[in-house]
DNA sequence: ACACGACCCTGTTCGC
DNA sequence: TGCGAACAGGGTCGTG
C-alpha cells in the first residue's frame, strides 16, 4: 500500500492528535509483526509525550520525551487510523475492534491511534533518538526525493555503471527513498522510458530528466492525499484520490492517455512484480 | 558489489 | 455458487 505519499499523508493526519500530546497508554495486542515488537514497548512508550512526528522514506518516526524514537513502517497492508473523542476527530468515532488492530495508542485528550495490519509486513522499533537516523533500517536508504540531495548530478552518478533495469533501480531504496511499484510506473510513463530499459542503455540526459518527474509525481500525490487502493484510508478515514490520476498503473488494456500516442497499456511482470507501461510511447 | 529469487502473512479477486 | 490459484502498494535474506 503505502509509498512515500501515503506515509506522508498519514503523518499529516496524525500531527494534530499526536504531536505535542502525551501517550497515556499503549495496548500491544500481539508480540510481533513481521519481526518482534520492541521489548517492553508498552511500558517504554506509555506516559511519554510525542515531541515531533517525522517521516524518513516510508518510515514514520515519533520522537518521544523519553529520548527514544518510535519507528513505524506500514509494510504492504498497514494502516493507522484515528478515532475517539478528541477535538477535531469527528470521523471514525465508533470503530469496531478489528482482529488486526495490533497496537493502539491512547492519547491524552481522548484520541485513539490504531495500527492495523492484516498481512503483518509492517514493523515497529524503539531506538535512541540521537541515533535514529543510523538505525539499520534507515542507514542504507538513499536521499529523500523531495529534498535537495536528490538532483540530476546525484542520480546520473549513482546509476552510472548499473546493469539493472530502470524500474529496479528506482525501486531500490538505496538509490532514492520512498518510491514503490505504483509511483515508479507512473514516473516512467511520464518520462517516456520503458520499465525494462537497462540503465546502461539510457543516455545521461534521460536519467537526469527523471528527477523533476519523480518530484512532480510525489508532490502531486501528496497534495491529493495519496492513493487509495483497495480499502486504504488516510488517518482520518478519508480516501486519497491520486489513484484517479494514474496514467498507467492498473490500466492494462486501456488506451494510453498521452495525447496523440494512441498506444495500449500493457501489464508485464518484472521479478514477480507487475509493471504497467505503454510500449508505444515508452522506450 | 551487485542482481535476483524466495520468503514473510492474510485478504481479495479471478478463472474454471 | 464454490473453490483453488493468483495476486497485492513492503522489505530482508541468502545465493550465485
Amino acid at each position: 500500500m503505502p509509498e512515500l505519499p501515503e506515509v506522508e499523508t498519514v503523518r499529516r493526519g496524525l500531527l494534530p492528535v499526536m504531536e505535542g500530546t502525551r501517550i497515556l497508554r499503549v495496548d500491544v495486542n500481539r508480540p510481533d509483526l513481521r519481526r518482534p515488537l520492541p521489548k517492553r514497548m508498552a511500558e517504554r512508550v506509555s506516559g511519554t509525550r510525542v515531541m515531533s512526528l517525522r517521516r524518513r522514506s516510508k518510515y514514520l518516526l515519533a520522537d518521544l520525551s523519553s529520548g527514544e524514537t518510535l519507528l513505524v513502517h506500514l509494510g504492504m497492508s498497514g494502516r493507522i487510523l484515528v478515532s475517539g473523542e478528541a477535538p477535531g476527530v469527528f470521523r471514525n468515532r465508533h470503530v469496531m475492534h478489528d482482529r488486526h488492530d495490533h497496537v493502539v495508542f491512547h492519547m491524552e485528550g481522548g484520541a485513539r491511534v490504531t495500527f492495523n495490519d492484516p498481512r503483518r509486513f509492517g514493523a515497529m522499533d524503539l531506538v535512541a533518538t540521537e541515533s535514529a537516523e543510523r538505525h539499520r533500517l534507515l542507514a542504507t536508504i538513499g536521499p529523500e526525493p523531495l529534498g535537495n540531495a536528490f538532483d540530476e548530478v546525484y542520480l546520473t552518478r549513482t546509476l552510472k555503471g548499473r546493469r539493472t533495469t530502470i524500474k529496479a533501480a528506482l525501486l531500490d531504496q538505496r538509490v532514492v527513498a520512498g518510491l514503490g511499484n505504483i509511483y515508479v510506473c507512473e514516473v516512467l510513463h511520464r518520462a517516456g522510458v520503458s520499465p525494462t530499459r537497462r540503465v546502461s542503455r539510457l543516455a545521461a540526459g534521460r536519467i537526469a530528466s527523471l528527477v523533476p518527474i519523480v518530484r512532480d509525481v510525489l508532490f502531486e500525490a501528496i497534495a491529493a492525499g495519496g492513493s487509495s487502493l483497495r480499502d486504504y484510508r488516510q488517518a482520518d478515514g478519508e480516501l486519497g484520490y491520486f489513484q484517479h490520476t494514474f496514467r498507467v498503473y492498473g490500466r492494462d488494456g486501456e488506451t494510453c492517455v498521452k495525447p496523440g500516442c494512441g498506444g495500449r497499456v500493457v501489464r508485464t511482470a518484472q521479478s514477480g512484480r507487475s509493471s504497467f507501461h505503454c510500449p508505444q510511447c515508452q522506450r
